[in-house]
RNA sequence: GCCCGACAUCCAAAUCCUA
């Protein structure tokens, strides 16, 4: 049922496992209970809410799990950061897709064990772009830009992760020239390139890039407005805040880190984690706010 | 028998951690 499954993707999205919980019950309940397709849509909800219980639990009531099941539970493991699990599924799978390939790859990447990650990449019966792509980005991520530089261009993620790792480098014109030199770009495409400008202090570049790019989405405001804080334009960022269409609890966050009135902004938001506790309290701890800090940190406590 | 067929893996935003 479509229903169901548009309503256990939005519950995974927003790692609300009580209405996930909910929606389970209600398909156990229905003439869908052995559906497949929706397991498959379980496992995944639960593993992005991190309850590996419950995706273990509807693994197991899966009679013949298919390639997806198989990887999503992959997926899950490595998205909770159990490589061990990750590793013994892997292995006990009937038959490895390029998928499961690729989600385990991920793992070690994740991990940064480069032997390992090699090792694999070469033991792949096959590979495809994103084998290829998840190889960039760890080679750059792990500060090989030498070997990540030697693989092939593939897609526009492949484009998009070495804007990134040439961006993270300082190296602007090879992000620059990679950028332009891309038949088609996406919305990640033009963030990344006005993150590359702001990260490496060409703020006026990185207004421009935003202002040039086809349309915005919540990131990449989030990114402009961090490239005002981070380059001292006070005044903009606020400005930034209070003109974007949308905003999420880390638009908030990057507005209190960034900026002087960070307590005023800290009380005025809807919503807070333990990030945004996290980073009030490191600004409060500086100024030497005793009091303050133990307020804020009780809050946290109360919320977790 | 063959082809096709919903759902899985890679890229851009926040603090620290991930042995």
């Amino acid at each position: 049922q479509d229903e169901f499954a548009s309503v256990l993707r939005a519950c995974g999205d927003s790692r609300d496992i009580v209405e996930g919980k909910n929606i389970h019950s209600q398909i156990r309940r229905s003439e869908h209970r052995e559906n497949i397709f929706l397991a498959n849509l379980l496992l995944q909800m639960y593993g992005k809410c991190g309850s590996l219980a419950d995706v273990r639990n509807v693994f197991d009531g899966i009679q013949h799990p298919n390639k997806f099941s198989w990887s999503m539970l992959i997926a899950a493991y490595v998205g909770n950061g159990d490589v061990q699990e990750a590793r013994n599924t892997f292995n006990r799978m009937p038959a490895r897709s390029v998928v499961a390939w690729n989600t385990f790859l991920v793992a070690y990447a994740r991990h940064g064990f480069l032997e390992e990650a090699n090792e694999m990449f070469k033991l792949m019966p096959q590979r495809d772009a994103v084998s290829w792509n998840i190889m960039i980005q760890f080679y750059s991520q792990t500060g090989h830009l030498e070997a990540a530089k030697k693989m092939p261009i593939l897609n526009m993620v492949s484009s998009n992760t070495m804007i990134t790792a040439y961006a993270q480098h300082g190296l602007l014109q090879e992000a620059k020239l990679i950028f332009d030199s891309m038949p088609e770009r996406n919305v990640v495409s033009w963030s990344a390139m006005v993150q590359a400008y702001a990260e490496n202090g060409q703020f006026q570049w990185a207004m421009s890039m935003f202002i040039k790019m086809p349309y915005q989405n919540i990131i990449s405001w989030t990114v402009m407005l961090q490239a005002c804080a981070q380059n001292g334009y006070q005044e903009a960022a606020v400005m930034m805040f209070d003109q974007m269409p949308c905003r999420n609890i880390i638009t908030w966050i990057v507005l209190v880190s960034g900026t002087e009135a960070a307590a005023l902004a800290f009380q005025k938001m809807p919503a807070h984690n333990v990030v945004s506790c996290t980073i009030m309290i490191q600004k409060l701890t500086s100024k030497g706010c005793v009091d303050e800090v133990e307020l804020v940190f009780d809050q946290m406590l109360e919320r977790s």
